[in-house]
DNA sequence: CGATATTTTTTGTGATCACAATACGGCTCG
DNA sequence: CGAGCCGTATTGTGATCACAAAAAATATCG
């Protein structure tokens, strides 16, 4: 039941003059957002110390910066997870992004100015390029790049850090979205945004999104790629305690 | 500039069983959460610590903490503070929470059943009775509850921690809203919700939801109490940078 | 007298240690 | 052979300490 591969971590690559403790949550948050760590793992502060060679110290604050962005669990007993999935969870976390970034683009689009549009397009030309290099991991982060840029238009951000709170519980499955989009790729969604922004036609841009995200969560689900990763029926798993 | 008024808390009356970091953390939420704490107000380590009369190391975890929930601020220069308020902000704020509540109230429709009427009918029995003493404070956290327990039906739960970060984010201005709300208290959507919960009308809730919220929006904006509590259009106040 | 430079103090960060609670392993007993 | 018990090891928590960076206060120069 416990799953504990050696689970390699590392700051390597990360801008030394930011405090410990935010290469530790920035190296974990990666490893999250790219699957890397299985859900259900069990994550302990010594381990993880040991691993990156830092202090038990940042790696506590880190895992707890996590948890209450909904990226880790603390269940009960005070050990930390990650998070396990199910079918409705991740139908519930779907639309819940559909809801909120379909209203975020709304409150963004009349602060959308010509430098930005162009901006949008550089990145969708990034991702139709990394698309054909078939390099998932770079279309994922690409797309988010686009999300982000779109919202981000609003000066006034409070939906921000709840949409990125989704997309890091999404996360580990994520990927799976973008693992086998072969032909399958979703007629280009974003380019329905644009001209939607270029008509501030906010209703259309409601729309655009929403298919673009749903797009996504169809594929995955159609696929049965979610099957693999999620735990089995066993029904009364010890119930996570919200703190 | 710097306010410093001695700020006091207290971890006295939370259950001593829990750890020292939950009891700080929520002793610090509850203040937040009431307005005890001013916008702006620096926030130190060690004059909470003393305060609170814990070591340091507690106190640094539940900032953390509530900084990931977007109650807190943590700017450039690694110091912490409440978060400043712009009216353009609370507008957004309360949009978001339209948006969000909305959408939560009709994921939760199809899982409530009778008991949790019940419940609701209850909680919104204490409303008109604190509102009939004039307890604002309880009214206010009575409502919150009403909110919680709706939403909370929905067993797969990805939305309640986002509403609640809103609630946070809101709380130092949210008493504002109750705090006057003598004949102007709104005809009672709280009865509109139920109707359309037992019609099982999704779209009754959410327009229920919707307008009870945007109810004490409207009642703090326009009796002007929110200028009393923002910081004056000083145009480029030091950016705070988001981690 | 006002602006800049320098010293002093305060503050956040991270490491180490001690302790209590929990989980894990082996043991005994049925 | 299996279930319950107990001892050991591991883990999270919280306190204390050392250090470097930032802020505040003071001194210095124009």
């Amino acid at each position: 039941m416990k799953q504990k591969p050696p689970l390699k971590l590392t700051l390597e690559g990360l801008d030394p003059n930011l405090t410990v403790n935010q290469r530790v949550y920035r190296s974990l948050r990666n490893a999250l957002m790219c699957g890397a760590i299985p859900p259900g793992r069990a994550l302990t502060i010594r381990e993880l110390a040991a691993q990156l060679d830092v202090s038990p110290m940042p790696v506590r604050e880190a895992l707890r910066q996590l948890a209450a962005e909904n990226a880790l669990e603390i269940l009960g007993n005070r050990r930390v997870q990650v998070p396990k999935m199910s079918a409705m969870k991740f139908q519930e976390l779907y639309e819940a992004r559909v809801a909120l970034e379909s209203h975020a683009a709304e409150r963004a689009l009349p602060y959308i100015d010509p430098s930005r549009i162009d901006e949008l397009k550089r990145i969708d030309a990034a991702i139709d390029a990394a698309y054909l290099e078939g390099d998932h991991e770079k279309v994922s982060i690409c797309n988010q790049r686009f999300h982000r840029c779109l919202y981000e238009a609003n000066p006034h951000q409070v939906t921000l850090p709840l949409i990125e709170s989704l997309w890091l519980q999404l996360g580990p499955f994520m990927r799976l979205a973008t693992s086998q989009l072969d032909e399958h790729y979703q007629v280009d969604r974003h380019n329905e945004a644009m001209d939607a922004i270029r008509k501030q036609d906010a209703f259309a841009l409601r729309r655009a999104i929403a298919a673009d995200i749903r797009d996504g969560n169809a594929f995955v689900v159609s696929s049965g790629l979610l099957e693999e990763v999620m735990d089995q029926p066993q029904a009364a798993a010890a119930a996570p305690r919200r703190e």
